[in-house]
DNA sequence: TTTATAATATGATATTTGTCATGTTTTACG
DNA sequence: CGTAAAACATGACAAATATCATATTATAAA
């Protein structure tokens, strides 16, 4: 197995905080899994004992609506940390969490995280940062979600896949997801995401290959109104 | 000027988790505040110095869209500490503060709350929580605006104000709104807010005497579809 | 390969919400 | 107290989005 001193992926997120020792004892008892991309690998409501380190692939964090739409919150990427949140507020998961992509995941017990929480202090800030940022996005997400069209939001959706995510040899988008998945991003019923794709392909914005898509003109997207 | 250790306010957050040496330190360097309803108390791209901690009144949070719209993203209420998030991120304000009541704050300098942040890991502990909290709240805003409708939105906005900052002797919501300050927390239309609260009132949902809200019905509210 | 199933696509229509216009009421202030 | 400005209210209509129906296409399993 691995080890987490030496594992790259750690320098991505809050765990670079640590020292060499931290990370070697977090590497006695951390376990790794490997996920099918559509598994779960936790669930709203259930209690979580550890965070998941994304050592590779992509997976969605959505919660179910009272109307039985699954809202997609976040998609998270290699080097995030999964179930951080849970584990501080001492709650159960208020996500979900779904593999887009066939994943590795690394499980590190709660007992290490918060032990390591209550003794370095950089870890902490650390940690404080990244939720401050995430803090950030989801205000901005909600300004949108309020204030912004269908065709606006997904716009801002293939960019923001574009951005952060990056595209292949090809041009295509890394992330693949179903109409259905970028109608539960954007908050609107699958066909309405369908026929705004459609419009996006007729306008010269993207083209589309099955699911693939390729971003043909960024600065269309950005000026969307 | 009232000192930081005696006051009540202090056991409200996280500055429950200092000691009283830290407490008796930032009541050496904190200024006190009178703030009027309506006046900004910071604004979005202001780089905050510190953080407010709100010893009476209320306010809102928010930030402006593109549209113009002044999306209201969260309610402050006495006892919260504002400015938090963009000291520890090390960032300009995401939002803009507004007193929606006469308010009055206590000024913590930014290098008193970022010594204790790593001198005190339980102040750290309970900051971080309150975070994941935040975080949690933001999500479940999300997912509500993305899927539900301006009636639901506008019915659970009621019951929120009335759970978290109750009501009056009378029965009037603690909280005093416009039209207009609900539109912008639920993101829709001035007009469609007044529609929808006057619709409340024809349905015995809410009774109200001026800018003033009573709820006459919580069941209703709740099962609003 | 075939076949069942799911995903995508698109039209027709209903519903929700926004916008504009206009009038009334309340509030702030000289 | 009176007056201007702001807030509230409501109708008429337009635009955005959802829903339902029905093809078509892609995908996975036998």
């Amino acid at each position: 197995m691995s080890k987490c001193e030496q594992c790259i992926i750690s320098q991505f997120n809050s765990l670079k905080a640590l020292t060499r020792d931290e990370l070697m004892r977090i590497s006695g008892c951390k376990t790794s899994k490997y996920i099918k991309k559509g598994e779960l690998i936790f669930e709203e409501g259930e209690t979580l004992n550890g965070v998941y380190c994304v050592k590779d692939g992509i997976c969605k964090l959505s919660k179910l609506s009272a109307n039985g739409k699954d809202q997609i919150v976040k998609l998270v990427l290699k080097g995030d940390l999964l179930g951080q949140r849970s584990l501080i507020g001492d709650e159960s998961a208020n996500l979900s969490a779904t593999a887009l992509s066939d994943m590795e995941v690394c499980f590190i017990p709660k007992t290490e995280i918060i032990g390591n929480l209550q003794k370095n202090s950089s870890f902490s800030m650390d940690v404080m940062k990244q939720m401050a940022k995430d803090l950030k996005e989801s205000d901005n997400i909600i300004v949108d979600m309020a204030q912004k069209s269908v065709r606006q939001r997904l716009a801002e959706t293939l960019l923001y896949i574009d951005t952060n995510f990056g595209r292949d040899d090809e041009g295509f988008l890394n992330v693949v997801l179903s109409r259905e998945d970028y109608a539960n991003i954007v908050g609107t019923a699958t066909e309405s995401a369908i026929r705004v794709l459609s419009q996006f392909k007729k306008e010269g914005l993207i083209s589309t290959t099955g699911k693939q898509i390729k971003i043909k003109s960024k600065n269309g997207l950005l000026q969307m109104e």
